[in-house]
RNA sequence: GGCGGCGUAGCCAAGUGGUCCAAGGCGACGGUUUGCAAAACCGUUAUUCGUGGGUUCGAAUCCCACCGCCGCCUCCA
């Protein structure tokens, strides 16, 4: 089995074979730390995130970088109105984008770089362009020259003449041609800065991402993603600054996420899909979604989706997807409950079916491996998640008709459950390769004591009413709690509750 | 104006030349089960892939035109 990845610059799913072999450098474009993060800014590192692991499966070396972009100029108006410096702004944003991630199973991530740590680096590169004639500067700015770089365009397949045409191009007198991009801009002593040998500035955006992605990951590195919204003019500009500096090829495979989409009501009363952004307003944050929907809830969502294809952000469409994955969660719990085994927490083994007994069971096993074969071959297919997860639930259909089939007795002798717990591990397993399914979804009162111990007496009381037949008052019971989200649920070995949220 | 993407059942969504009279999820309906539910299982729910042409032995998949939606060209993951 081998990996194809679509690469934006050749509009084709290639093989994947890293420049160096076992090892895959990856640099994904993260955020600019002046507002809070919204679900946006969740796509790339919980696809590269799930990217990270499934290579690691794959047994290569991966090291994941995404940069913080923390001096530009929204920082330093975010700042000034705040009246705090941009130092602690950024440090402020990215603390909750990195409580964020850690929420959202993104605990791959090798590096985050800050913009600032790298001015050196960015000193370097430009001092490396001007030296090929492909940067100059005016007036304490300093340009990117386009007509230095022969193939620019590659990236978003346009040429010199539609930047032109752009009707939207700022003109600026000091460029020598009109798609010239800013390296270095010069800054007034009492803003934020730094002493260069162009005068006192900040950097330009796209220097940024070159200078680190290259500090940290070397000339040429395999997997560079981000948002498609960034493929022009960002990741061109850096392919150019890059290419043209060193003279061999940035990255080797270009990956960029489709967008989010939200739906808002027009003034005349239509529902219509727009890019979620912070200019059109919007913006739900993922501090305030956390609130409402669990976080692996989220990632599943992003998963659920290919990563290409852009994402409708809705409530109900969350709605929907929580089902979904309640019921995989669902089953991963009946099958650990009857089996009696822990099914989470085993990571990623796949030779767990190797150790079920082959000869019992043979339908069920071979299915198993079955969906595995599938499952993995859905993610080598441009890593097609959504494919991937139509396996899982395809398997967790096939594992309870299976316990259906057997009777809760009739599969829970001694060598039975083992079989059971290795085929319920294998969905938990191949989850956990894209950081999916590793821990089962607390109900949010699930930990409190108290809440646990009045849930046993509801229980207890309506198990009584039961034994007596007295179903008005076992009925008013479960009807009431119901109505507090709680769901209990007779199963034939006891009742459960659960919070429905 | 230039560049690019998308349009698959009620909704979400895989599939990009034959294995597709199209996966999976949510929903809906019927059945098994249940004291009734829930959960689970079984079955039904697109002869068709925006529309119209064309290429091909064969197209959701390729080409052309048209319609609709979205993005980029200014900061954006």
């Amino acid at each position: 089995m081998a990996l194809r990845l679509y690469n934006t610059v050749s509009k084709e799913k290639e093989l994947f074979e890293p420049v160096n072999p076992g090892k895959v450098g990856i640099y994904v474009c993260g955020p600019t730390v002046y507002k809070p993060s919204h679900i946006g800014h969740a796509v790339g590192p919980v696809i590269f995130d799930a990217l990270k692991k499934y290579l690691s499966y794959k047994g290569y070396e991966v090291k994941l970088v995404i940069n913080i972009t923390d001096v530009d100029d929204k920082m330093i108006i975010e700042a000034g109105n705040r009246g705090i410096s941009v130092a602690e702004l950024a440090k402020e944003v990215s603390a909750s984008y990195f409580e964020a991630m850690s929420l959202l199973g993104v605990d791959s991530i090798d590096e985050y770089p800050r913009a600032t740590d790298h001015i050196q680096g960015m000193f370097d590169l430009i001092q490396k362009l001007m030296e090929k004639d492909a940067a100059y500067a005016v007036d304490g700015d300093v340009w990117f020259d386009v007509s230095k770089c022969a193939d620019y365009g590659k990236l978003s397949h346009r040429n010199l003449d539609d930047q032109i045409s752009g009707t939207r191009q700022l003109a600026s007198n000091s460029k020598r041609n009109p798609g010239d991009f800013a390296l270095w801009k010069n800054a007034e002593p009492e803003e934020i800065g730094w002493q260069s040998p162009w005068g006192y500035g900040r950097p330009g955006w796209h220097i940024e991402c070159s200078a680190m992605s290259m500090k940290i990951l070397g000339e040429t590195f395999d997997i560079h993603g981000g948002g498609m919204d960034l493929v022009f003019p960002h990741h061109e500009n850096e392919i150019a600054q890059s290419e043209t500096a060193t003279g061999c090829v940035a990255a080797k495979y270009w990956m960029h996420n489709g967008l989010t989409r939200v739906k808002t009501k027009s003034a005349s009363g239509e529902w219509k899909d727009e890019k979620m952004s912070k200019s059109l307003g919007n913006v739900r944050t993922l501090k305030d979604l956390f609130k409402e929907y669990d976080p692996q809830l989220i990632r599943f969502f992003l998963l659920s989706t290919h990563y290409r294809r852009p994402i409708d952000f809705s409530g109900e469409a969350l709605d929907a997807v929580r089902k979904g994955m309640m019921n995989l969660q669902r089953t991963i719990e009946r099958v650990g409950r009857i089996s009696k085994a822990d099914i989470y927490g085993h990571g990623c083994d796949l030779a767990l079916l190797e150790s079920t007994a082959v000869d019992r069971d043979a339908d069920i096993v071979r299915e198993a491996g079955q969906s595995q074969l599938k499952y993995l071959e859905a993610l080598d297919d441009d890593f097609n998640t959504a494919g991937a997860l139509a396996v899982l639930f395809q398997y967790c259909t096939s594992l309870n008709r299976y316990i259906d089939q057997n009777g809760l007795e009739g599969s829970c002798d001694e060598n039975g459950r083992v079989v059971l717990a290795n085929l319920g591990r294998m969905i938990t397993s191949l989850g956990s390769i894209i950081g999916l399914l590793t821990s089962p979804i607390e109900s949010s009162a699930g930990n409190d004591e108290l809440v646990n111990d009045l849930m046993q007496i509801f229980i207890e009381l309506r198990a009584d009413a039961r034994k007596d037949k007295n179903w008005a008052l076992a009925d008013a019971i479960r009807d009431k709690l119901k109505v507090a989200d709680i769901v209990i649920e007779d199963r034939p070995d006891g009742a459960v509750w659960s919070l429905n949220k």
